[in-house]
DNA sequence: CGGTAGAAAGTAATCGTTAACTTTGGCAAG
DNA sequence: CTTGCCAAAGTTAACGATTACTTTCTACCG
């Protein structure tokens, strides 16, 4: 139904080729000619169709991004800024959730090779390296979001976690507190980075984790972390030496914690101060408003935006590139103990 | 560099068309040849162009979606769950934020056409029906989420927003508010409906609005609304007759409103209940946690898909199917004043 | 045993564009 | 006047699949 290069090249007697000359700024095309067929392509609302064309160049302008949560505001907010920006250069964006499901994940990848994304985006819920072998077999480049994946050398950008597990315990301790707990995620990158900045920075301060001091959320089914939370931070509190300070792998799994301190009587942060990681929107409207780790998602959108884009002109770097975003911390009611400093 | 039915098609001796039959399960293929073939796809990780069959087929097995603001909880979760929905039919779904601007969304539904999607999906910012005429001009079927447009027939699927509005008011009135203000949303159906519930249930309480207590959120320019809920009920708690209940247009509207309300010195819900709309996942963890009135996001996401899928099968219903979703509150800390009932 | 039906394959045309050549005609240089 | 070159077009053949039709061969029936 909607217009095509032979309908414009009949009505003016032109042939097929002059036509997608013009559409594509070829040089040996008269002024006169070009202007009559740009006016007809307007009079008719002329749309390249794109499958055609990239039937032939190879290209689709398609881009591929897959999330774990489309709901996680984290990933949501990526997902936004990297939907803007590519389209400025007339990509368009496919985007799933794969539920934080690795086969599901797989398929994802899997429908998206076959639609010949130009470039794809994935923060992965993978536990192998195996799916990643295929896209490069397939020669589609591809750029890990957020969590990275050991013995895999490819594009990265993401916080850096360690320095997300540094800057939150750092803080902990400047404030106070002497012993300070950990409720770590599962065991991919993120919270293993985490992990390793809390150890780093309780040693920097000349600490060390107490006995049951680091718990891990269970996979109670609920992504957000929530009910994870309130589960670890009970197990915690009942600990012989209970913390006086808590860093939690992610915001929800702070709300979590947060909800079984009050719930068990405690005061926030008079008695247990808390950190979490994410700095979500609504830190502020809590209970007792949330310090969190910002993990500068909309930078880790515009950079993984941008990086997509040079990958898609094949102006690909030749080593793959790992790009770290610094973390900030955002300092609530939650964990000041002391009056604020200077 | 990926196989294509050629490679097949060679490696075995065969005709390409032979090859596509069995990639579509043609009957006349002998049962021999066809395992050849399926065992050779195989090895080859055959995936299907599908730019090619596209072009042939006219069915590009692509949907796409256009929300405001997919960082908005309840857009991110209908993205989620039709993203879902619509990957076991094996179609992939291009979404995209239009920022809440009337232009932009424009631009990514021209782009979306170009694209020749086979149903699109929007919950639009615009003003007025003139994109829509060009949509069904091209033929793609559509569906408007979540608002409608005046002197449009056309599928829909959303909530009852007058049913919002009632919900939230009677509620209140019931929780004995005698002065019950509205904070309203922008000049869209939602924002409309919501009002006109408002008005309804008032009246069949026998209350009317008191003068200056229907007050607009301004367009503060943050997506969200917090900041221009701050405003309308600083404006709300300054007027003659202060309200003793506020129904805001949306849970961060509410957020905002809680925060003036508690900045003014006085207790929620005690001097002012307050109730939202969109349930949002972290109502429960605020410092008063927030009453709302849940949208019924999923079954909206669900609804939708489904109606999608049927549309892109051409199984077309005659006329536009409107799909109004009942919606159902719960109530938390925020607005009950009275020992819960039963 | 001839005729025909049907199973199993193949041929040719097509979808809308683009890439790589080829043609046409006009004009300037030799 | 011929040569050669350039601008402005056109021709032909892809791209990777599908559709509609045709061919080939076997088998079965009367």
């Amino acid at each position: 139904m909607p217009a095509r290069l032979k309908d414009i090249a009949n009505d003016l007697g032109l042939s097929v080729v002059t036509i997608s000359k013009v559409l594509r700024n070829h040089p040996d095309i008269g002024e006169a000619t070009r202007k009559r067929v740009l006016k007809r392509m307007k009079e008719l609302d002329y749309q390249p169709n794109l499958a055609a064309r990239s039937l032939i160049t190879g290209q689709t302008w398609t881009i591929g991004l897959v999330v774990p949560d489309l709901l996680h505001p984290f990933f949501a907010q990526i997902a936004k800024l990297i939907s803007a920006e590519v389209r400025k250069k007339g990509y368009s964006l496919f985007i799933s959730s794969s539920d934080e499901d690795p086969e599901l994940e797989r398929q994802e990848i899997k429908q998206l090779l076959a639609r010949r994304v130009d470039v794809m985006l994935i923060a992965s819920a993978q536990w192998t390296i195996e799916t990643f072998r295929q896209i490069e077999q397939q020669k589609i480049p591809y750029i890990l979001l957020d969590r990275q994946l050991a013995g895999l050398e490819c594009n990265f950008v993401g916080v850096d976690d360690r320095a997300v597990g540094v800057l939150a315990t750092s803080h902990l301790a400047e404030q106070g507190c002497k012993r300070i707990a950990h409720i770590r995620g599962p065991e991919v990158s993120t919270a293993i980075g985490r992990l390793d900045g809390y150890r780093q920075a309780l040693a920097s301060h000349r600490m060390t984790p107490l006995p049951g001091h680091i718990v891990s959320i269970g996979k109670s089914g609920d992504h957000r972390g929530e009910r994870g939370g309130y589960e670890a931070a009970t197990k915690l509190l009942a600990s012989k030496k209970r913390p006086d300070g808590i860093f939690c792998f992610n915001d929800p799994v702070a709300l979590g914690a947060m909800r079984a301190i009050l719930d068990a009587g405690l005061r926030i942060p008079e008695d247990v101060a808390v950190v979490g990681c994410g700095n979500l929107s609504y830190s502020d409207f809590l209970r007792v408003p949330l310090s969190s780790v910002d993990q500068g998602s909309k930078i880790i959108g515009k950079r993984a935006a941008a990086l997509a884009l040079a990958l898609a002109h094949n102006k690909a770097p030749l080593r793959p590139k790992s790009e770290l975003i610094p973390p900030h911390l955002v300092v609530r009611a939650s964990s000041l103990r002391l009056p604020a400093a200077k």
